[in-house]
DNA sequence: CCCTGATTCGC
DNA sequence: GCGAATCAGG
């Protein structure tokens, strides 16, 4: 497989909406993650903005014996020839939430507007985005399985997201789902 | 062990 | 330019 011009772009668009390389390679198929990751960086495209967690700027040693000369007059005109619109299904922002719960059933976690860091909530709110909208059987154990919306309605989905080593959610699901049942860590930062 | 991105370096 | 191997971290 080559670096074709709509698989460049797939891997842009997919990199820009905060995926990882492992899932970008899986979805362009025929490469690995390292690939992807060596054509993120030579496209010079290697730092991605979450607007959340990168407060990491390390002073990289750079010995660098040559005077980078760094040019980007590029406000990149882009040549869209045809885009078939990749998005399948187009759900628009958030799916109006039931309040009223159906009987029985055991309810999924959502905890109950309780005195999570609303950091964590708005985390959630942020991802659950970025969700990749699995079914009951997309689920596996690599897949955050927190669970979205209502049961009993089409707007019901499984997050998706790559689950935090071991854990059954993604970072931010964890975040909110394993909360202080007694006692508050200093969490300092 | 699972995963993440970053870097190196032979091709 | 490419990407496997490797590195460094979570």
């Amino acid at each position: 497989m080559s670096w074709t011009d709509e698989r460049v772009e797939l891997l842009k668009k997919m990199w820009g909406e905060g995926q990882s390389a492992s899932q970008i390679a899986k979805e362009l198929g025929g490469v690995t993650r390292n690939a992807v990751i060596g054509k993120v960086h030579r496209l010079g495209l290697s730092n991605r903005a979450t607007g959340a967690s990168p407060a990491k700027a390390e002073p990289k040693e750079k010995p660098a014996p040559a005077p980078k000369a760094e040019a980007k007059p590029k406000p990149a005109p882009k040549t869209e020839p045809a885009r078939p619109a990749p998005a399948p299904e187009a759900k628009p922002a958030i799916p109006a939430r039931r309040q009223i719960i159906p009987a029985g059933q055991p309810l999924p976690p959502q905890p109950s507007a309780n005195e999570i860091s609303p950091e964590a909530l708005a985390k959630v709110n942020e991802i659950e985005k970025k969700a990749k909208k699995l079914t009951l059987m997309e689920l596996t154990e690599k897949t955050c399985k927190w669970p979205v919306g209502d049961p009993a309605t089409e707007d019901f989905w499984f997050c998706g997201l790559p689950v935090e080593a071991g854990k059954p959610y993604c970072e931010a699901h964890v975040g909110v789902a394993f909360q202080p049942m007694s006692s508050r860590r200093d969490r300092r930062r």
